[in-house]
RNA sequence: GGCCCCGUAGUUCAAUGGAUAGAAUAGAAGUUUCCUAAACUUUUGAUACAGGUUCGAUUCCUGUCGGGGCUACCA
């Protein structure tokens, strides 16, 4: 049991004993730094039940409990606050329960599965920073609810069909002179990305000769060749032309291969994959099967829409008139096909970006209209976009910030620092490079959790890299601190429990507070479990962090043997 | 126009309706016989505005002003 829930109810005993009346919903914090105590209980909310002044009940309830309670030592009262304070015993028992837990931190399971959505990027470029914001969030999410104790299934969605795929190819087929990734030495996904690119100055070269020979802006746009050859392939597409889908076929492969690279750098993983050309023919399917049930409708052109106007939304489109299918229609498909292939699962999360958030709401409804019970509990993890000090990022600018590029600076200046502070005497270089990726990836992922997913975030590249203050290196060093000291505490032949034990007996403020801190966190793997927030750890491992610095700066504890 | 999100120190971020609104960074001043000083100590500095709800509001409600997003037979 922890220190928290023992004092709960010895509290609600207490309010039992005293008042006679149950007080199920109590407020208990953290103490203020400069009371006594270390944890408090807020008595405003009591004094309906006590019929008492704040200050009374609290001194009423303080009494009770040093007198009663096995945990409590003393108390003091300010305000309406009962700031208590614990026997010393309660703090080393705590540690040592912690101390003697494997699996601390990891709660036991609950044998409920869930599938987490995330990165799910088009084939037609290589990932860029909104692309880690996201990933390093689905993947934490996974982790955080993987130490929750569910299961959990990471999955993606790979946008690998449609009419930006066929640009890129387009253009490689018109400009490309058979360049591959193997020829060139150029990672696949930045190689179709060049030609994503090449296709775009392209057409509008050959838009504005249109227009300049009389063509309106619409016609220009449909008539310039390299466009028309694009909507050709992708009709060719559609009707499984062997020449176009091998084509499709080896660029896409390019792209995987480049993304597999920057997913395993960046750390994450998958495990399993999902392509809209695989479930975009199912969402069809679901959407006449709901025609005919009347959940939708069909307008005059034959496209068929859904109305949502009584749930304060309105008509969406769900197949165009010429039957095809449009992204809601795919999303459907692959709802529907995941939950057929899981079929424990109790939801799934979904992390894409805020500006989708409409796209989701839509989709749920519509899930839930088609009769599906799991649709409630489908989650949009929306996140904010990140922002560079220049503005937003813009494809068609070039201020787009590569996922590659940034990884590699991050890496290299966590090399660069390294080297200068003069760490790395005893390396091999193999493990200098080893230890510059944990730095320099420790740094960008702290860099892009610690903020609020929901929110919209400014990326400094120049501070970003700095490893000072609150950021993943400074976690990592503490770490590194931490084994340090039990290192030594083994070198002097002292077990490392027998030492904390000794240590815990004299009970220094900061070591409580990191007792303290320890001892909350499985509470915040529950928090952050619930609120989807990777945030709520980052901002608590580095509160816990601090406090080991601060206590490991203060007390030199080997000097005695 | 309609709907959604965000406005907190110079800057980047915190704060289940609770105490004197926390950190980091930048600025100023200090600390290495000991555990990895990538650390630690001290210090300057903020809730956009106006109402309301209550014992108490950064937090909830209304309005105003700013910033962003969505509102495609694009994905």
């Amino acid at each position: 049991m922890t220190i928290d829930s023992k004092l709960r109810s010895d509290i609600q005993q207490a309010v039992a004993a005293l008042f006679d009346q149950k007080a199920d919903q109590l407020q208990i914090q953290p103490t203020n730094k400069e009371f006594g105590g270390s944890h408090t209980l807020v008595c405003f909310p009591l004094t309906k039940i006590t019929g008492k002044k704040p200050e009374d009940t609290a001194k009423a309830i303080g009494d009770y409990l040093v007198t009663h309670s096995p945990i409590v030592k003393e108390f003091n009262v300010v305000k309406g606050f009962l700031n208590l304070t614990l026997k010393d015993n309660v703090w080393v028992e705590t540690l040592l329960d912690i101390h003697a837990n494997q699996n601390y931190g990891q709660l036991s399971g609950q044998s409920e599965e869930i599938m987490v959505e995330y990165s799910s990027p088009n084939t037609n470029k290589p990932l860029h920073l909104g692309h880690l914001r996201n990933n390093f969030l689905g993947w934490s999410v996974s982790e955080i609810f993987k130490a929750s104790g569910l299961m959990v299934h990471k999955v993606q969605i790979i946008n690998d069909r449609g009419i930006h795929i066929c640009k890129s190819m387009a253009a490689w087929k018109l400009y490309g002179d058979g360049e591959t990734p193997d020829n060139t030495g150029i990672k696949g996904d930045h190689l179709v990305g060049k030609y994503y690119v090449t296709f775009d100055k392209v057409y509008k070269a050959q838009v504005k000769a249109l227009m300049e020979k009389g063509a309106s802006e619409g016609e220009a746009g449909k008539q310039a060749p390299v466009m028309r050859l694009a909507v050709d392939m992708l009709q060719k597409w559609e009707q499984r032309d062997p020449e176009v889908i091998d084509l499709w076929t080896m660029m896409n492969g390019w792209v995987y291969k480049g993304f597999d690279a920057t997913y395993r750098k960046m750390g994450v993983d998958f495990d399993k994959l999902y392509y809209e050309s695989e479930t975009y023919l199912l969402g069809r399917e679901e959407v006449l099967n709901g025609v005919e049930r009347g959940v939708f409708f069909r307008k005059e052109d034959g496209s068929v829409w859904v109305d949502l106007t009584a749930d304060g939304l309105d008509e969406k489109l769900l197949l165009r008139s010429d039957g095809t299918s449009v992204y809601m229609t795919q999303d459907i498909g692959t709802a529907i096909l995941r939950f057929r292939d899981f079929p424990k699962i109790s939801g799934q999360v979904y992390t894409v970006g805020n500006e989708q958030e409409y796209h989701f709401k839509v989709l749920f409804l519509i899930l839930a209209k088609l009769g599906y019970q799991w649709a409630r509990h489908c989650y949009h993890l929306s996140y904010g976009m990140v922002d560079l000090p220049s503005g937003r990022m813009k494809s068609r600018e070039g201020t787009v910030v590569d996922a590659d590029d940034l990884i590699e600076e991050m890496i290299g200046e966590a090399g660069k620092l390294t080297r200068e502070l003069g760490k790395l005497e005893d390396s091999t270089e193999k493990d200098a490079r080893q230890l510059f990726e944990m730095i320099g990836l420790g740094a960008l992922k702290f860099f892009l959790l610690k903020v609020d997913p929901k929110k919209r975030m400014l990326f400094d590249p120049d501070e970003s890299i700095q490893l000072q203050g609150f950021t993943g290196p400074f976690i990592q060093y503490t770490h590194a601190r931490i084994r340090a000291i039990i290192r030594k505490a083994r070198s002097m032949n002292i077990p490392s429990n027998v030492t904390s034990t000794k240590r815990v007996h004299a009970l220094e403020p900061a070591e409580r507070e990191v007792i303290h801190v320890l001892n909350n966190f499985e509470n915040r793997v529950r928090e952050a479990a619930r609120e989807y927030s990777p945030a709520v750890i980052a901002n608590y491992v580095y509160e816990l962090a601090k406090e080991y610095n601060q206590f490991y700066q203060s007390i030199p504890i080997f000097n005695e043997t």
